[in-house]
DNA sequence: CTAACGTGTTCATTATAGTGAACAAACCCG
DNA sequence: CGGGTTTGTTCACTATAATGAACACGTTAG
């Protein structure tokens, strides 16, 4: 068995606190633990009980693994994707044309589309990863989303979000196009 | 602000440890932590801290996450919003007409809208969450997006994906109306 | 069948987590 | 510059974590 040392939890605290620009004042107000328990767990005057600590994470508005592995680097996205840019996929001749908004790096992360459906047309997908949800908004026209039993016809206007993970189709039984955009988020990784 | 429940670890510990064929008198021997004290905490007696639950974790040969997360129940969502339905805000009189698609519990998690831009109209916004971002199609028209220091025009078809924990604004400056579909992504998880 | 052993629970005590208040140092504003 | 405010640290006390020992119940072997 290789040996683990325990969590740097006071260093780690302390670091992500400073990068949000909290004081020791402000987050005993956000997290609900005494000024003093987060001065003496900081320096490592204290061992502090788990629920203390999940209470320092939501104060801190983040999940209680970034306490317990340290912290991330801020980055700030500013990313632009061009019309003429976005990656076009075709499922097959005479299929829905699908256009791809999110970067690759994205990829199984969040996912934004655009689908525009011929009439008579469907996109048909088995599960995605476990509890990996779609959310769709149709832009134009009518489509019906069927998503293991469960089914519904959405006109222009309409969103629906279901879970993914199970087999699911979206398809155009009118006589005219349809256009839809499509979210699918997949339920991320700790940092 | 959404509440996430402390960790079940009582609960995932006994059943961990169950799976791997451990007494209580077994693990309190791998572990270091008294027999009693492992009762207690399986049975939810007592709040333990962050140091005896790694120690547990070491008993036990697997990472402290894993008594944290434990497992869940598979409940897979299939809810639909009519157009009628979803929520419409409107920032100010003149100002950009905003309707809500995500319902209110996913408020603050992921958050979904269409927000319809008359000509010289902007959306003006202060910081975010930490870490929180938006993703935004251009619909229809033209819209100017800035966020912190950086900005960019878009037309049609055009998407960007920028973190809004810092000031931004969305703005037509155009003379024709615009249409955007804007997502807002909040970086908290449920356990 | 009975005594010994195994497993988990509870009790009384010790050790320490967690708090409100006081303190010390730094900062800010008139 | 001086007084007030802010920020982090320490102290004394209360609350509770963690322990060894005793207890309760079930199982096993002679």
């Amino acid at each position: 068995m290789k040996p683990v040392p325990p969590p740097k939890i006071g260093a780690n605290i302390q670091k992500i606190r400073k990068e949000q620009g909290l004081t020791l004042d402000g987050l005993a107000e956000r997290s609900g633990v005494s000024k003093a328990m987060l001065s003496q767990i900081e320096s490592d005057k204290v061992n502090p009980t788990v629920l203390t600590i999940w209470k320092i994470a939501r104060g801190l508005e983040i999940e209680l693994d970034a306490i317990l592995k340290g912290g991330w680097e801020p980055v700030r996205k500013f990313s632009v994707t061009r019309s003429s840019d976005a990656a076009v996929l075709d499922t097959s001749d005479g299929g829905p044309h699908i256009r791809v908004f999110s970067p690759i790096s994205m990829a199984e992360d969040l996912e934004i589309y655009q689908v525009n459906f011929d009439p008579g047309t469907a996109l048909v997908s088995g599960p995605h990863a476990p509890r990996a949800e779609e959310f769709l908004t149709v832009l134009d026209g009518a489509v019906r989303v069927e998503a293991g039993e469960r089914s519904a016809d959405l006109q222009t206007g309409d969103f629906i979000n279901y879970h993914c993970d199970i087999d699911h189709v979206i398809e155009n039984p009118h006589d005219a196009p349809a256009s839809i955009q499509m979210i699918v988020r997949f339920h991320r990784k700790p940092f």
